[in-house]
DNA sequence: TATGAATGAGATTTCATTCAT
DNA sequence: TATGAATGAAATCTCATTCAT
């Protein structure tokens, strides 16, 4: 897990305030210096310049949840349902509490970061690949291609967090998603 | 169905290509205006800005694919299997062809236009929604909510388009989708 | 006397209106002509372009003003200090009424229309300056230089109208500039 | 007196330049920017916008010739027949010298810099007042409202030196403007 | 003659980035 | 390291003017 300086946190902290309620282009670095009490020139001490900036930010978030998400999943001594649920809960969770997290997981730029970022991406889906996997070779998944339904898990729970049914809560959201995977998954008699 | 003028058509054909391949800020007006072969002032006797202009081209390539469902659903005598699966399968080649569509279902700027945008996404899980409603009626289906199913699907769709695995066909990404979805809201028996 | 069609005296009178209220850059030719109820090209039928029309405004404006002074001064048979009088008055209740007349004797643009109206400034000075000389001819008034005192008189109005104290009333401002000028030219004993 | 920063200075004098030999609408910022020797950007450092600027060089320039004067008049001794030609001298030479100096004096638009200029304005048809009201004092001067012949005086100045005669020189007109104005306001026997 | 959609040069302005302190 | 004044390239947008109808 990448280590960040106190100030660095602060820069990211503010950066992910802005960035996660605003688009791109409507995210001014001198606003971002301002939230985070450093000069502007500070910023790029840092961070190479805003994009980077952008996707440390990203980064850090998945980042964060990936590695909890690992944790939990590595350590417990979980069934692949149980491993699944706990992914999808998770996963909902977290979104549904950030669903202005608008550009999270939308925008496409070349850089660096970019590349930084989407090994994350890569860790979620082949931590819940192999999930799946393991299910299918207990017995009590079938999959035919494990690698895509882990896309779809958190594609259409960011979907559904972020244009959510009113007055939809949270729970009902991880309920209905859990039946509506292991449902899709589950072997056939 | 919304009409549009031919220079309007030509300069929202000009910003869709360039909005799909680059992020907003990446986008310049001159450069739209050069491709729509239209004076750069020409483009504000049509749209009102930037933001407008970005939201119309969203709006546009929207409704074509809702309205182009929406035929084919309503119109065509299928089962809500069959229903289904023309959905997943259209909206699949869709976000596949345009996946470096970036921002498509993507970002949230308040503008009159994304209100007139959001309608056109509610429109689309309604019809999602009101075939897996008919499928339920018709004992094929089980959905506790249908619509929250209804907004998984072009979710991720959205997603595993935009970061698909390599070397992977749209063919394989609907067949697989289609035994997901499908298999997730199926009656039991 | 200039003579103007119908329709250009609807767009003088438009861009009268607007010239007189607003400074030349806030002006658009696209309100003028929306004013006038004429199309925007139309007005390019009658004036070369913005500056000329400007121009055209302000000389008709003040070739009225002069005109109607010349025949006043010319037909009645008055003395020179009835005659200064009136053009006193004349000027004052002309420019006090019109005291948004902002840019009116002000802003310097070489243009065509402008050595027009250079013109009729002259002419104006002179039609004051003959005045004065025929009372120094006379012996009631004495002056070194009744050229400068003829330019004194429009500069001296115009500025108080336009920065006029509040509450005065234009008979004040009469009667105390004529007394102030005839007392400044009257031949000492 | 405000006082203004070196840069700040330079920007002022730069399109005092500028804004003095040219129309409003025919000063480019990038030229003002360019003559002072720094970045176009930096103007919006120190001024809000085009229109704050010129009220600040107006502001600038009116704020200097009325102090002026106004030092000579509080700390000299001198009468008030003298006081009143220093004056008028001084303001003759000062519009002399720019006479293109051709939107000083003279447009009116509103914003707030223009309240603090009209105050400055105000100034100094208020300094005149006081010398003509101590005259009235002394006995030298009659006048029923010296503020009416107070703004008279600047503008007939401006007028005169704005449009004046060919070949005229400023020792000229500054000598007739006295003997004028004086003769305009002496006590009679 | 009359129009107003179209134009595009060029205006104002922004803001990521630099750099002297 | 930290700053923020300064920068200026480049963005958005305006509007006088043209011209096909």
């Amino acid at each position: 897990m990448k280590e960040y300086s106190e100030k660095e946190t602060r820069i990211l902290n503010a950066a992910a305030e802005m960035f996660t309620s605003h688009p791109f282009h409507k995210v001014l670095l001198s606003d971002v210096a301002g939230a985070a009490s450093v000069g502007k020139g500070t910023l790029y001490l840092y961070f190479k310049n805003k994009e980077e900036l952008y996707f440390a930010v990203i980064f850090r978030e998945f980042s964060i949840l990936v590695e909890k998400l690992t944790k939990k999943i590595k350590q417990g001594n979980l069934s692949p349902v149980e491993q699944l649920t706990t992914i999808i809960k998770c996963l909902t969770k977290r979104l549904f509490a950030k669903a202005t997290n608008v550009e999270l997981l939308g925008t496409f730029v070349s850089c660096p970061k970019n590349e930084e970022w989407q090994e994350k991406r890569v860790e979620l889906w082949t931590l819940i690949e192999s999930v799946i996997v393991q299910g299918v070779e207990q017995g009590e998944f079938e999959d035919s291609n494990p690698r895509l339904t882990a896309q779809y898990i958190p594609g259409f729970i960011r979907s559904v967090s972020l244009f959510r049914p009113e007055n939809i809560d949270c729970e009902t959201i991880q309920k209905h998603a859990c039946e509506f995977v292991l449902k899709g998954i589950k072997k056939g008699k």
